[in-house]
DNA sequence: TCTGGGGTCCTAGGACCC
DNA sequence: TCTGGGGTCCTAGGACCC
């Protein structure tokens, strides 16, 4: 049966052989406090820590905030007077600025690599096969190019499965001084001694409740997930677990994904600044997230057919009564427009608002998302008229030019009082004309 | 007083089909 | 006494990611 894979095979004879498949991981070092300091390099060697909207809780800690002991997630309004007296630079979260830093980092790795998948806002797979040995050099010329071209720091992972590559990223981390940043964990040998010392849930994919689990099978370390049979972990948890340990392995099961697909889901939730009690403050708020949601559905080119609104109360103050509802309607027809998804948001907020509660959060989930020019529409069922599409279009091109809210639905103020807090926002120093560096 | 905002994928189970 | 063997679709819930 196994006499059909092997070198006997004629596909694999000839002059030319495939080059081994190679994945780096490029993630960004404290990304959100490492944007902070592109225009500020006052705050180097400072403690730095990015705060959630509505300056919540902690997101993002540069390594001195780290070594202080501030932990992720930690709630800011516990951690205000430690932060004073040990000189902790906080700032809300500048998403403005955020996200032009990452274009300009993830340009700046795609001008190196031959092709590359944007993971998150601060990571990017780059496929680097066929590239000339060593690699190690290749890594660390795109971090040193990256630290060049944008002032962010980046760490690098080289290896031969996506898995793995994650995992020789986080190491470069871990052990900086020793690996100026860049691992390449193909040499096996390597790969194994770094496997054996990394505990199970700092591979991806494994998080905090299979942790649990795996390890009440004797499952403690990266390798020890490598080494447990594939099979057994398909049955007992998911394929996903499955793939998981495979690559581990080197035995490559995720590919790279160089086009994003279009969202099947599109969510816009927010908590307020304050609690908010009146109808006509959350009817302003649904509208106003309702806008938004709708502006990333014309930017990946959708229609939708499903609206979710949902409204909650705090939930962490047992003093205070909770509430929490959501109703999901069906829309007239596959659509895009801003003003028939504000018109079912308000229909919907209408049936689940009750009087006499401390609201503290709103939430627009748009579904059943398709592309433009791919439904099926049958002689009952009405589209979208042109004249919509055409006035989202101009909408969203005043929007863009003038900033986003130029235009938007007349019941939306333009400092409404539920809007977030960020007492602590830097400037948009890439984004905005009257805010741009001054020396 | 104060605790984020997005997403994805998979599985199980029920209802139903032929 | 004995009771098949495939499927699909939907929803809820659980897990994960940054």
């Amino acid at each position: 049966m196994n006499s059909r894979s092997g070198a006997s095979l004629p596909i694999a004879c000839g002059a030319s052989v495939m080059p081994e498949q190679v994945y780096a991981l490029i993630d960004c070092n404290s990304f959100y406090c490492s944007c902070e300091r592109v225009f500020r390099p006052d705050l180097n060697g400072v403690p730095v820590v990015v705060l959630s909207n509505n300056d919540g809780c902690v997101i993002a800690r540069s390594a001195e905030a780290k070594k202080l002991g501030i932990s992720m997630g930690a709630p800011w309004f516990q951690l205000r007077e430690f932060a004073r007296q040990h000189g902790v630079q906080a700032f809300s979260s500048n998403y403005a600025l955020y996200g032009d830093v990452s274009d300009r980092v993830m340009r700046t790795i795609g001008s190196l690599v031959p092709a590359y998948e944007i993971y998150s806002i601060d990571e990017c797979f780059a496929d680097l096969t066929g590239i000339p040995e060593p690699l190690i050099d290749m890594g660390r010329a795109i971090k040193d190019k990256v630290f060049q071209w944008t002032r962010i720091p980046v760490g690098v992972g080289i290896a031969n499965t996506k898995t793995l590559a994650k995992l020789a990223n986080h190491a470069a981390k871990r052990w900086i001084d020793r690996t100026g940043g860049v691992v390449d964990l193909r040499d096996p040998e390597l790969r194994d001694k770094v496997l054996r010392k990394l505990p199970v849930d700092e591979v991806w994919g494994v998080g905090r409740r299979l942790k649990v689990k795996l390890e009440a099978l004797g499952i403690q370390t990266a390798w020890d997930l490598a080494q447990y049979d594939a099979w057994s972990l398909r049955k007992q948890f998911s394929v996903v677990l499955e793939k998981t340990a495979r690559e581990l392995r080197g035995v490559r099961c995720l590919d790279l994904e160089e086009v994003e697909p279009p969202k099947q889901m599109i969510c816009s939730s927010r908590m307020f600044g304050t609690r908010q009690y009146q109808h006509s403050a959350l009817a302003e708020a649904v509208a106003s997230y309702t806008s938004r949601a709708a502006e990333k559905l014309r930017a990946q080119k959708s229609l939708c057919q499903v609206l979710r609104v949902g409204i909650q109360t705090g939930m962490f103050n047992p003093e205070q009564p909770r509430y929490a509802n959501s109703v999901t309607l069906q829309l007239p027809y596959p659509t895009d427009d801003t003003r028939v998804l504000i018109q079912y948001a308000q229909f919907g907020l209408a049936r689940i608002f009750r009087e006499g509660y401390a609201y503290s959060k709103a939430e627009i989930l748009l579904a059943e998302i398709c592309q433009r020019g791919e439904i099926t529409g049958d002689l009952f069922t009405p589209a979208q008229p042109a004249i919509a599409g055409q006035l989202m279009a101009t909408l969203d091109a005043v929007n863009r030019k003038y900033g986003r809210g130029t235009l938007r639905a007349a019941r939306i103020r333009e400092a409404p009082g539920w809007s977030m807090r960020r007492e602590l926002l830097s400037q948009g120093f890439t984004t905005r004309i009257d805010q741009v560096w001054q020396i």
